[in-house]
DNA sequence: TTGAAAGCGCTAACAA
DNA sequence: TTGTTAGCGCTTTCAA
């Protein structure tokens, strides 16, 4: 069923169904009659690979987070795909699992599909081969949730240092003066790297002890084990920031198994206020990032920049912090 | 940066460049070498669009939920954007929204991207257009979640009438007697119509009364509203059966609203299973479906009947009841 | 082992 | 208002 079968049965030319079926140019009523017929008659539904070949336009983003399992990237991803589905914008979707030769080969397929542009979360900005390829062949990108360091990228993002230190100033002033810090890999993202910065500000300015922080890999879930040195000092935090919500659930979970319960004995707090985390038991304390409304900006302002009505942005939006019952006051603490 | 250049510049055909890129036919050392090097020195990426178009193979799947927001649909896309990346396979996605008319046009935009097969979850499958336009189209398709009725589809989904008795039987079990369900927008959901048939059933077997049951609709989250009538009744249900997990979350919010605490004064019941329903406050009692695995299951099998290896096939995995804080003994009842 | 050539389905000058 | 025509970038016979 091709446009030349529909040309052929409303007996006019391929240019005509073509002017017809994207209105064009004219067309008179006749053969927009005919043509229509045709169309019903076979069944014709045009082939948007040919028109992509030969408009050398494809309509088509980008996607690339992490992973979908985590609210934060699952509600941005939701706001993204509604906000280009209305400008009949296709996005093609992937998840990198934090694996920075995923990031790659994703992008290099992207690119192969010749996606007019992309939106992404990689796990370091700064080292990431993804980016070099997609800077090299020259396809507009916007970075969401990578803080916002480069000058020539545009990313959508909260002050992640600020909102880290804000939250771990917030411990404080409930009474925490051992306070450490649990990220995933650290070495590996660049989003931790900033609230760890924020987090080791509001402690150096409270003059507080500085704790290693502790590194948690994303494929050993077995908290438990790497929390029970700490939890167990003498001297144990009262208080453990966690650089997201999920790993600020699993550390809740690990605390419960080695006996510590939060928030009577430790208090925990996360980062990234996935709504749900209002409904947990307990509520969790952390930062609220947008997520809807950045991967809505992402793609809007990615279609901007594709019309050059907009270039290159840095954009920061406002979070909140939401304190919720896993943070309780430090008075309770077992040391 | 076309194949063409990279002939000339290696000195060879666009033929052989083909065939060294695909490794689909002989090419001799040398001539590898010379188009290696021509690529790296043009940064040649073949157009994937050129390619599709002359193979008529897109390597593309369509995926279509409702909402992205909802973990249970995220979880499912996550295990299938895995299975179809490993097996080189791109996926498209977008959201309905719930609604039939999205659907459509969704289905529509794959069909003329030539995505070669699809995986959705659909409000309806008995009448949805979506589904007839793919039917006409004859691409392949998988209905996921949505319940198995049709012999001609492939579908993978749970048992949802069974384990909505099975779970109805266990508040009947903790001594509750008046037993509504709530439901968003039943007339529009299959899944909804099923879960309704299995509570329904359970009601009668035990000779219970038959509540009425309370639709409401997406859009509309003053669910206070909605249930002040039913709450503040003498012979107020004791326990609410709700057609899934973010419906009981906004059920037990709004429940609280209108003073009813959960479960001390009433019991609330959930269906999904989402894995963070485990941490809520108090956890959620549900029926938990295997979302990434099934999601999994959706892309091997549609990839498997892309290829010949598999036929229609109507899939059902197992389900589990789910025990939760939500639901306590009817004893402590209001009325 | 290689290259010439045809053509996938479509759009867009351009001429009529 | 319409049709002719030339490709878009690629793969793939087919003959050499």
């Amino acid at each position: 069923m091709t446009i030349r079968e529909v040309a052929k049965i409303a007996g006019v030319s391929t240019a005509t169904v073509s002017r017809a079926v994207n209105r064009s140019g004219p067309v008179s009523p006749e053969a927009r009659e005919a043509i229509d017929r045709a169309i019903q008659q076979c069944g014709f539904r045009p082939n948007i690979i040919g028109r992509q070949l030969k408009t050398a336009r494809t309509r088509t983003l980008g996607v690339l987070v992490p992973s979908l399992k985590n609210p934060i990237f699952a509600d941005a991803v939701a706001g993204l795909e509604e906000a280009a589905g209305r400008e009949g914008y296709n996005v093609l979707l992937a998840a990198s699992g934090y694996r920075a030769e995923k990031e790659l080969s994703v992008v290099e397929a992207f690119l192969g599909s010749r996606v007019e542009g992309l939106v992404l979360t990689v796990a370091d900005d700064d080292r990431s081969r993804a980016l070099h390829a997609l800077d090299s062949a020259r396809v507009p990108y916007v970075l969401m949730f990578n803080p916002a360091d480069r000058e020539d990228v545009s990313t959508v993002s909260i002050d992640n240092r600020r909102a880290a230190y804000d939250l771990v100033c917030s411990l404080v002033r409930d009474g925490h003066r051992r306070i450490a810090m649990i990220a995933g890999s650290l070495s590996e993202s660049d989003r931790s790297a900033q609230r760890y910065a924020g987090y080791r500000q509001a402690i150096v300015d409270h003059g507080l002890p500085l704790e290693d922080i502790v590194e948690v890999k994303f494929e050993n879930p077995n908290l438990s084990a790497c929390l029970a040195g700490l939890v167990h000092r003498r001297d144990a935090p009262t208080a453990y920031f966690c650089s997201t919500d999920m790993l600020a659930i699993a550390v809740i979970r690990a605390l419960a198994v080695l006996g510590a319960r939060v928030p009577d004995m430790v208090s925990v707090a996360g980062f990234d206020g996935i709504a749900i985390g209002e409904h947990l038991s307990p509520s969790l304390s952390t930062v609220v990032q947008p997520a809807e409304a950045m991967g809505d900006w992402a793609a809007h302002h990615l279609l901007a920049r594709l019309s050059g009505e907009a270039s290159i942005t840095r954009k920061i939006f406002p979070y909140r912090i939401r304190p919720g019952e896993s943070v309780g006051p430090a008075s309770g603490h077992r040391a």
